[in-house]
DNA sequence: CTTACCGCCTGTCGGC
DNA sequence: TGCCGACAGGCGGTAA
């Protein structure tokens, strides 16, 4: 579901919400896996889990703690809720307990999210792989162009690709081709130089946009309150085959590219 | 090596 | 009304 603007938004979101001093009294897993089992080590048991901090990789949310960390995703459906007293919601999976009483819920239809705890962070087999973060230096650097330009993979499946860079999901790559007037079947190998210089700058403004909006909420997406985004209202062309573009008289196409639908407009985007 | 497709899941929506 | 297929913010494994 979400892509990094909706993580970080959330990141940001449950920062704010971390009681003081941090720690877990109680951890409990509702089901036996989400697509990874839940599962702890019996050592982490023994004592309040302390939480140092929460951070973002890719779209991936990290819980920092004294001791190891927690690695969590929201797959396509998930979401987190803050409570005070317990709700019992169908497809809750986690209970983060707090000592102040406070209540974090993991809750999860199609249980494609992921939370887990390593030890260490360099031991996630998430994180090995990824390409550079869209607010990083490296992003606008020479190695993510020569990538982009090195494939013949169309050039929304190549944005999309987490070896290239992270963060861009299905909407915001139809946004971001938008307007930066790229066509999204174009092969990486054939956007000029010029243009992918521009469509990183592009990506990078999109997501930066996207976090102010407080993120897209197309359908299962809310913030830790149950409030939603409103960045859907900013889209472009995502969601909206048919309608008139922005910026000259055709409608708005779709197609899939590798499974995922696709919206771009014929005229703006070559 | 690169690339497209499939599977993982549940819920919702549109067509018949 | 109900049934059935298509589709949904992700991601890795696999097979060609």
């Amino acid at each position: 579901m979400p892509e990094l603007p909706e993580v970080e938004v959330l990141r940001r979101d449950l920062l704010t919400r971390m009681p003081k001093p941090s720690r877990i009294r109680r951890l409990q897993f509702l089901s036996p896996k989400l697509r990874t089992p839940l599962t702890l080590p019996k050592s982490l048991l023994k004592k309040p889990i302390v939480v140092t901090g929460i951070e973002r990789r890719s779209k991936f949310l990290v819980f920092r703690l004294e001791e190891g960390v927690f690695v969590s995703h929201l797959g396509m459906s998930g979401y987190w809720r803050a409570e005070t007293k317990r709700s019992e919601i169908k497809h809750d999976h986690v209970i983060i307990e707090w000592e102040n009483g406070d209540l974090w819920v993991y809750n999860d239809p199609r249980r494609f999210g992921i939370f887990e705890f390593h030890p260490d962070l360099s031991e996630v087999k998430w994180f090995t792989q990824l390409g550079p973060e869209p607010f990083s230096d490296e992003f606008l650097a020479q190695p993510v162009i020569d990538k982009i330009r090195g494939s013949q993979r169309a050039i929304k499946s190549i944005i999309m690709d987490a070896k290239v860079m992270v963060g861009v999901g299905n909407i915001y790559a139809s946004e971001a081709l938008y307007k930066a007037g790229i066509n999204p079947f174009k092969p990486g190998n054939r956007v000029s130089f010029e243009s992918l210089r521009r469509l990183l700058v592009v990506i990078r403004n999109t997501l930066s946009k996207a976090i102010d909006g407080g993120g897209s909420s197309i359908r299962d997406y809310v913030h830790a309150s149950g409030e939603k985004g409103k960045f859907q209202n900013e889209h472009l062309v995502y969601g909206r085959s048919g309608e008139k573009c922005t910026q000259c008289d055709s409608k708005i196409q779709s197609k899939k590219i590798q499974g995922r639908s696709t919206f771009w407009c014929r005229k703006c985007q070559r």
